[in-house]
RNA sequence: UCCAGCGUAGCUCAGUCGGUAGAGCAGGCGGCUGUUAACCGCCGGGUCCUUGGUUCGAGUCCAAGCGCUGGAGCCA
């Protein structure tokens, strides 16, 4: 395996002299007349390994199959390159291909190819300057998740991936059965058995962590989870998954105010962490995909979100003086032409807006004292709309009881979430961030089947 | 799920008024004293998404289906 120093990235920052052995894919070969190029990658950064190789040095034979695609190993030396584009090359002197790639049939060429057949060979696209780009900077964010947290005293907490809550709106949910689907069992009024199921009750894949994650919070202060989400809609949008990676942080002893202050301060870390270490792959977006990427960036990081209450929000959209598809009073779900007119047209950044009224959100959200809005907060960005809602949490224990009734949801199946209130109960908050969001919005990709590495949408599920 | 668009060579696309198919790139071969999406020459390469219909004749017109993309809804 390749150890520190042995990367390209290490490669490239060597000095003339030294001795090495090179590993990685061929992206491109050119020869010109004594000379052969290969432009070497191992994933490890955005720019290449040239390999440049004098004719007669390396048998014929050997040469033939450096082919693009191929997985090759070089020995040689680093010296300084005569030619523009590189600071230091590889003079090769041995050549030994680990894995050829016949180049007629090696789908990935040297130019030129539209996301959508590269998500056809989502198997091979991470080989292509775009994608090791994304998936090294998706690394890279969840890594600056975890240290953002964890500097905070955070602690990490596994919640569970299969959950017997069918809470969220059930259509939403993907069932998860052992029952034989061809033959299922049936009780005497005609029902399916579940009885006879692995759980012996339904269950589904998890659409969040945070009543579990709230367990956690109510033993140690801060937490946050991470992991994979499911939701079972049928969204057919370049801006939703099935499957799908979210943070979601909960934190007792926190209110509203507070909760806004810290997902302020996560996505300015984060963004800043990518600006940082990851400038290579930025330039690149920059350069190819959005050309506003890093002043965007740079924006969100150094000067302050936007606040309003959803009241004033709504106070903005009727007084833009235009005609909205969807009409706009108090009671109303902001829809994506009004986010967009929100952050992209009026503000220009990212926006903070809190307090929406009590029917358009979800039960476990903490009423506010007027009696018509919910101390929640959604933190909507220009192009991609909402990417971090949260909340503070009804912690009384009346009051979260005649919530649960009042949105028709079974009380008996709460009853661990309301001994929460029961035993220990503190104001406490939390939000939800989905990862991908975060990272359409770093890279400036479009579609968010491009920044997973194998997407999983209605229809299809392949690798 | 709704609305719109698209489906032609490995990839990206062109294809006029309905008359049996083209380019660039990729690939193969050859050339070129340092290339950078190299360049120059030659060569091979087609289930025109599927099914049905109209027509003497369909890549082209019509219908249905399938797939993909974009917009909307649901949301992160």
């Amino acid at each position: 395996m390749l150890k520190p120093g042995e990367y390209v990235r290490d490669l490239l920052e060597s000095e003339p002299g030294r001795r090495v052995t090179a590993r990685g894919w061929v992206k491109t070969r050119r020869d010109s007349k004594g000379l052969h190029f290969v432009q070497l990658n191992d994933g490890s950064c955005f720019r290449d390994l040239q390999v440049v190789i004098e004719a007669g040095v390396v048998p014929e034979a050997d040469l033939a199959a450096v082919t693009t695609g191929a997985c090759v190993e070089v020995d040689g030396e680093i010296v300084a390159s005569p030619a523009a584009g590189q600071r230091v090359e590889l003079r090769g002197t041995a050549v030994r291909v680990l894995g050829p790639a016949d180049p007629a049939t090696y789908p990935l060429q040297k130019k030129g190819h539209s996301f959508e057949f590269l998500r056809e060979i989502a198997h091979l696209r991470s080989r292509s300057n775009t994608f090791g780009a994304v998936f090294r900077v998706r690394s890279a964010l969840s890594f600056a998740i975890h240290r953002f947290f964890q500097e905070r005293g955070f602690v990490y907490v596994h919640t569970p991936i299969i959950t017997a809550s069918d809470c969220e709106g059930a259509g939403s949910l993907f069932g998860v059965t052992t029952l034989d689907l061809s033959n299922v069992p049936r009780t005497k009024d005609g029902k399916v058995d579940y009885s006879q199921d692995f759980f012996g009750k339904p269950t589904y894949l998890t659409v969040s962590g945070q009543l579990e994650g709230e367990a956690f919070a109510l033993a140690f202060s801060n937490i946050y989870t991470f992991g994979p989400t499911f939701r079972a809609e049928n969204s057919n949008t370049p801006r939703h998954l099935a499957e799908f990676w979210m943070v979601e942080p909960e934190m007792a002893f926190c209110d509203l105010a507070d909760d806004m202050k810290i997902a302020e301060e996560f996505l300015k870390y984060v963004i800043g962490y990518a600006l940082e270490h990851c400038r290579e792959d930025l330039e690149f977006f920059n350069q190819r995909i959005e050309k506003t990427v890093i002043s965007t960036l740079e924006h969100v990081v150094n000067s302050p979100f936007e606040h309003l209450t959803y009241t004033e929000a709504i106070r903005l959209l009727e007084n833009a003086n235009r005609t909205w598809e969807f009409p706009v009073h108090f009671g109303a779900d902001l829809q994506s032409e009004h986010e967009r007119y929100l952050t992209e047209e009026k503000i220009g950044r990212p926006v903070i807006v809190t307090d929406y009224p009590k029917e358009i959100k979800a039960f476990y959200m903490r009423d506010n004292d007027d009696g018509r809005t919910v101390r929640a907060m959604d933190v909507l960005a220009p192009r991609i709309g909402e990417i971090i809602g949260g909340s503070q949490r009804e912690e009384r224990l009346d009051v979260l009881r005649e919530k649960i009734r009042a949105h028709g949801l079974n009380e008996a199946s709460y009853s661990w979430y309301l001994d929460l209130r029961r035993f220990g109960s503190v104001p406490h908050a939390g939000f939800g961030l989905g990862l991908e969001r975060l990272l359409m919005y770093v890279t400036g990709m479009k579609n968010i089947r491009d920044v997973i590495p194998f997407a999983r949408t209605p229809g299809s599920a392949e690798f």
